[in-house]
DNA sequence: GGGGGTGCTGTGAGTCCGCTGAGAACCTGT
DNA sequence: ACAGGTTCTCAGCGGACTCACAGCACCCCC
């Protein structure tokens, strides 16, 4: 289990460290609040544990651009402040959970493992572009309502291209980071994953950009 | 939305139901620990609102039992007692939350609203998935009515398939979870199991997802 | 309109993955 | 001790997948 502690005071950051580690969780700190947005949305977090009063951006706005990138993972605020409006606020600007300083170690155990233990099947949001939609978790591939199947490199390379839409991939990238190595395959394998998938999905999907790459077609 | 709440306090009950009613929930009230885990039983409800200090039944009595018959309806504990350990017993023993008196009726909302949010797909009692199901409780499984019987690690794994549908799982997820053990098994050992399942439960249950994994046959 | 370069595609070989039957080791109840 | 059931490994098979190759098509520039 990974945890994402965003606080700035150095010494409390540190008690949460040791604690939480001996209680077999693996702790990264941030110390502000645009390095813990980063980290978070970067990071493959299973909680984050984010203070309200932070340098740079609170923890309240914090949460908020979180899920305004879709990043769902179970966050808990905490917080000095103990008035209950601020309680309502973090709530509702999308934390998961509400923690107020000073708070009792085991308290904050128990809680995050509640919250653990009910957020443990997050899903991913399902990529789509035009009548062509990807499910991450199924690995389900749709053209216009009905499943198309692909083996596990085509759905790789479709996956890819839907997470970079309108932009140019050239095919080292695709090399590089659909197969995991720049130098090993010819640039025509790429040619040939392409026309895999015009073939299953439409030729009108993926565009050629002769002498760069690939795009996906621009929507009508 | 349909709430229970058990309250012994016939003034707090009555001004929570005027509360939560104006707010658009349909709330049922019991007095005592007994009915209230009667009733959280057998009706559907959304959450249930629970004291701990009851005439019968502690509230705490009342959550395990609860979470020992497999419900596991949202729980939000509400208590006179304050004490940091009382908090974490309450959810050690599986409530969702926690709410100490005297509370802020904006403060109980905004929590009420925020687990019923993150608490939107409730694990039924009963797992099914098309024709087959299993009852955790009786550890019994049927197919189109008639009872099949499973060996411990078929039972197993088949109850880890239907607590995650709509999703690949992965051979070494499945060592992990359902074997307990990542490295010290062969993953052939989950071909052999899901060899098992598809010979007693049909061929179409679960399907393979090359390269991947396997996952639950999408219903039609 | 010709030529070079770039991309597309049919063919096929080798590899990898998943399925299955057989059987050894172990556990459990009689 | 024995029988029956269970768990897991192993080896072989068949098919899906991956990728290289080579020839062809197309585009662009001259």
């Amino acid at each position: 289990m990974r945890l994402l502690v965003v606080e700035d005071e150095a010494r409390l950051a540190r008690a949460l460290r040791r604690g939480l580690t001996a209680d077999g969780f693996t702790v990264d700190v941030a110390g502000d609040g645009v390095s813990g947005l980063d980290r978070a949305l970067t990071g493959q977090y299973d909680a984050v544990l984010l203070d309200v009063m932070l340098p740079g951006m609170s923890g309240y706005e914090v949460v908020k651009r979180l899920r305004a990138e879709d990043s769902w993972v179970p966050v808990m605020m905490v917080s000095a402040k103990d008035g209950p409006y601020d309680q309502a606020d973090g709530l509702d600007y999308g934390a998961d959970d509400y923690l107020t300083k000073p708070f009792d170690y085991v308290v904050l155990l128990a809680r995050l493992r509640a919250l653990l233990r009910r957020q443990s099947d997050p899903r991913p949001p399902v990529l789509s572009h035009g009548g062509v939609s990807l499910d991450p978790a199924t690995r389900e591939v749709t053209l216009d309502g009905h499943g198309v199947s692909l083996s596990r490199r085509e759905h790789e390379l479709l996956e890819f291209f839907l997470r970079h839409p309108d932009r140019v991939i050239t095919k080292s990238e695709l090399l590089d980071r659909v197969w995991d190595a720049r130098g090993a395959y010819d640039p025509n394998t790429v040619e040939v994953y392409v026309g895999y998938l015009r073939r299953k999905l439409g030729a009108g999907l993926i565009e050629t950009v002769r002498g760069s790459g690939y795009r996906l077609a621009l929507l009508r």
